[in-house]
DNA sequence: AGATGATCATCC
DNA sequence: GGATGATCATCT
């Protein structure tokens, strides 16, 4: 693992150094030998990312970079330039949910500030020739917040009324809330419809591509 | 092709 | 089970 960056300025120097790189470089350089796909290893990529990087490991609460605020993201990025996949930001909150809004949510606080780093991500390119690309340090702009906020309340006030299960990922239109757990087996407490405790699959607050797209568009005009 | 719902590994 | 890291597999 690579020392910590001191900086902001640091940390996106040395993420500017790996852009261009491919998978297999940098986990040679790591010492470790890529997996031959990702199917029993997906956040292969993220760990190999934070090694370099210098980002804490393990699985705490906390951001990747705690003294820098800063949250670390891989997205996989397509032919088209575009993301394939949505972005995972964290477990959504079921019960307890007395006193919660937006300006004191977990979500809110990780989206706060992150360091985005594409690499290529087709299926078809074997995973040690992937590169990496550019990265962007990225905060919300007051519309994307409000974007956010606005679909988080939309979520957040179907599960306080217990109608967790009746949310499908076709609500909010940045923000979506999809399942996030082990398998189907994994349950965890919510609200049902009468108010009445239920066992519900975990979920999970995940950005829609076309938001990410949007948030590296922007980057590439700039 | 793109989005949705389901799933994988590891640590505690 | 729930946190971390996400992508897979399937359906439309």
């Amino acid at each position: 693992m690579q020392p910590t960056p001191k900086s902001e300025s640091e940390l996106l120097l040395r993420a500017q150094d790996l852009a261009g790189s491919t998978l297999g470089e940098l986990a040679e350089q790591a010492g470790i030998i890529p997996p031959p796909d990702l199917k029993r290893d997906k956040g292969w990529i993220g760990q190999l990312l934070e090694w370099h990087l210098g980002a804490v490991a393990g699985s705490k609460p906390i951001p990747d970079f705690p003294e820098l605020g800063i949250e670390l993201k891989t997205i996989p990025i397509g032919y088209s330039g575009k993301p394939l996949e949505t972005t995972f930001v964290c477990v959504a909150p079921l019960i307890g949910l007395h006193g919660l809004h937006w300006g004191n949510s977990h979500i809110r606080h990780k989206l706060a500030r992150v360091l985005w780093v594409p690499v290529e991500g087709e299926r078809d390119i074997p995973l040690a020739d992937r590169h990496v690309g550019s990265p962007l340090l990225w905060s919300p702009s007051i519309e994307e917040e409000q974007q956010l906020r606005q679909d988080w309340e939309e979520l957040m006030d179907m599960i306080v009324l217990g109608r967790v299960e009746h949310i499908t990922a076709r609500h909010g239109e940045v923000l979506q809330l999809r399942p996030k757990a082990a398998n189907s087996r994994a349950l965890t407490e919510a609200y049902g419809e009468n108010g009445q405790p239920i066992k519900t699959l975990p979920r999970g607050f995940y950005l829609k591509t076309h938001f990410t797209a949007a948030i590296l568009a922007r980057h590439f005009i700039l």
